[in-house]
RNA sequence: GGCGGAGUAGCUCAGUUGGUUAGAGCAGCGGAAUCAUAAUCCGCGUGUCGGGGGUUCAAGUCCCUCCUCCGCUACCA
């Protein structure tokens, strides 16, 4: 048996995500963390809120908010939204946790220890009205080479030129407008990535199994230029976890905290802690997932996260690992995503542009979503949400091919057998040609689940339901019945076991509905079914059911027409 | 600018290391069936595989070049 650690990319606390954040890596996480579970696998499934920096702070501010409390908060949410969408967390851990402050102060001072953290005193812009530095691209003014007067620190919009906040002509702060600014001198501390480069090409190149997005861009990094540059750690921040080497002062690091992508992914590991503390479990207990030395040594560990967060996972925290010298589980395969784009452009958390979380929950049931985002997962390249798309689909997908199987096969039971699994008759050649092409099928689903090939395990997945429906098409239990009422039992009794086999292997991706139909099939049997044939004989005759409710109704014209209008602008 | 990804049927996408007449789902057209959420099943595809050039007996697949879209580009996270 494998043990598997599963990490969902982590997202950052300042408001509620739109569903391309959802499909780029907490959705396909939670997919995989419920296939394993269902094939009987020991499964850790870990996500958290990322909570330090600049725009914490910005957005508590304008919440009028102390950002511990806005933080707080938004944790909440995001937890009670993550839990609408039936992610299954083990824990849903924050970055703020004092887990994470001590790990990340562990980390930073084992890192100092072995010489892989230096000193760099540097010049950083200060504004005076709004009492702090400003991060390159909250400082704008007008560009020097086109003249546009919005260009930001780090780059210019307009003309795309990269920039240093001092080329700026009238630099202002992007908060206030300040143009109170002056330039100060500040002390970081800088991880030595660059000394462990030929360790981390080492790793990336014994990763050949790797989806090339993720190498690719690993390898950029790693010999772009002058090759990995050396990364500061540090800012000059009130919110975050204070510098210090363990548990010892950090002299002249004083007022400083650790920049939040030093200690974001160390949450992943923090979160273990957590998960331990909240459910009464010892130190051991989690770090059996997380210390190879302390039995992770049969651990596999998968990352999922969006293309932009690759750098940081195959290289910073790799090397933060790495350069403690200590045991920690290195991760062993990171399964990236492109962007999902909406309509015709971008879904924008600042235009409020697409979709969000809590706004799908409030229109329709998780499972609708769940179903259409994975099965148009962004793995490829950058996929686009239509809602002519997602009404086609999900209206042809699951309540024409799936919720329909099981009202036709349930009510022409009900009216001719009555509402328990029918006896008599025996299966032939179609019942045995079926069960041979569920188990290709099945196998053929398996493999792509354990690949995290997700489009191609959805379209097998529809591919089982269509079965369902080509049996009965060619078996048409309604004739048979007519002149041999014991042949349309036997087949009808195939029909209701095949209703419990789809909630079984389905639930992965739809679990509400799955639940509702093993409910109505009366039946908590939610074994993985090895053998396909016998799975199907798991109802026996005599076995009470009720017709379910419509599994899933259809989403209408009308309804599809407001909703394209309602989200076209900007929300609320 | 550099690096990476993508460009295949009206739409969304598959197409292993180059190899028989380029595939699937949806939409469309025709038919069957009438158990069912007017739901299902069967049949129907002459697509310049972004343009051009090249290698090869053979290229969607390899090489060169050009065009378009997207992402990243290290102090947003």
């Amino acid at each position: 048996m494998t043990r598997h650690l599963i990490t969902s990319a982590i997202p950052y606390i300042n408001g509620i995500k739109h569903l391309g954040n959802l499909i780029g890596s907490q959705l396909p996480a939670d997919l995989f963390a419920r296939y394993q579970r269902a094939r009987g696998q020991e499964v850790m499934f870990l996500c958290a809120t990322d909570e330090h920096g600049t725009p914490a702070e910005l957005a508590a501010a304008k919440a009028g908010q102390p950002v511990a409390d806005y933080c707080a908060e938004m944790h909440g949410v995001q937890a009670e939204i993550a839990r609408g969408f039936r992610l299954s967390f083990d824990h849903f851990g924050r970055s703020s946790s004092p887990q994470n402050h001590r790990l990340t102060q562990h980390f930073a001072g084992r890192l100092a220890e072995a010489g892989l953290i230096r000193e760099v005193s540097e010049k950083q812009v200060y504004s005076n009205a709004d009492g702090r530095f400003l991060p390159d691209r909250y400082i704008e003014g007008t560009c020097p080479n086109c003249g546009y007067d919005r260009a930001r620190g780090d780059q210019c919009e307009n003309c795309t030129k990269q920039l240093d906040p001092t080329d700026l002509v009238e630099p202002r702060s992007a908060i206030s407008g300040s143009t109170d600014l002056e330039v100060r001198e500040t002390k970081h501390l800088y991880l030595c990535q660059s000394d462990m480069r030929d360790q981390l090409n080492d790793w990336i190149d014994s990763k050949a199994d790797w989806p090339i997005l993720t190498t690719s861009i690993a390898r950029k990094w790693l010999n772009d230029g002058d090759g990995l540059q050396d990364r500061g750690i540090t800012r000059d921040l009130d919110w975050g976890i204070p510098v210090k080497k363990g548990d010892a002062d950090w002299p002249g690091m004083e007022g400083k905290v650790f920049y939040v992508w030093f200690d974001a992914p160390i949450e992943y590991i923090a979160c273990a802690g957590e998960w331990a503390e909240a459910n009464g479990k010892s130190e051991a207990d989690w770090e059996r997932w997380w210390r190879t030395d302390k039995g992770a040594a049969d651990v596999r560990y998968t990352q999922f996260m969006g293309k932009d967060n690759v750098p940081f996972h195959t290289l910073s925290f790799p090397a933060t690992i790495l350069g403690s010298g200590e045991d920690w589980k290195l991760v062993d395969y990171i399964k990236s995503f492109n962007y999902l784009n909406y309509d015709g452009g971008q879904f924008s958390t600042s235009q409020g542009r697409g979709v969000f979380m809590d706004q799908a929950l409030a229109i329709l049931p998780s499972d609708y979503w769940r179903w259409w985002l994975l099965s148009h997962a962004p793995e490829s390249s950058d996929a686009e949400f239509t809602w002519e798309n997602f009404q086609a689909s999900v209206n042809k997908d699951l309540a024409d091919v799936l919720g329909n199987f099981v009202s036709r096969v349930t009510k022409f039971c009900r009216s001719k057998f009555g509402e328990a699994v029918p006896e008599g008759g025996v299966w032939g050649p179609r019942e045995d040609a079926l069960i041979g092409d569920l188990t290709r099928r099945l196998r053929a689903y398996e493999a792509h689940m354990e690949a995290i090939e997700v489009r191609k395990a959805a379209q097998e997945l529809r591919a089982i339901w269509v079965a369902g429906n080509e049996y009965l098409q060619d078996a048409a239990p309604w004739s048979t019945f007519k002149q041999d009422p014991e042949a349309a039992a036997a087949q009808i009794r195939l029909a209701l076991n095949l209703i419990r086999f789809y909630a079984v292997i389905s639930s992965p991706f739809i679990p509400d509905a799955c639940d509702q139909l093993m409910r109505a099939m009366q039946s908590d049997d939610t074994a993985w079914p090895e053998d396909v044939k016998a799975a199907l004989e798991g109802l026996a005759p005599g076995h009470g059911f009720s017709v379910p409710d419509v599994t899933f109704r259809k989403i209408t014209d009308d309804e599809r027409a407001a909703w394209q209008e309602k989200f076209a602008g900007t929300r609320d």
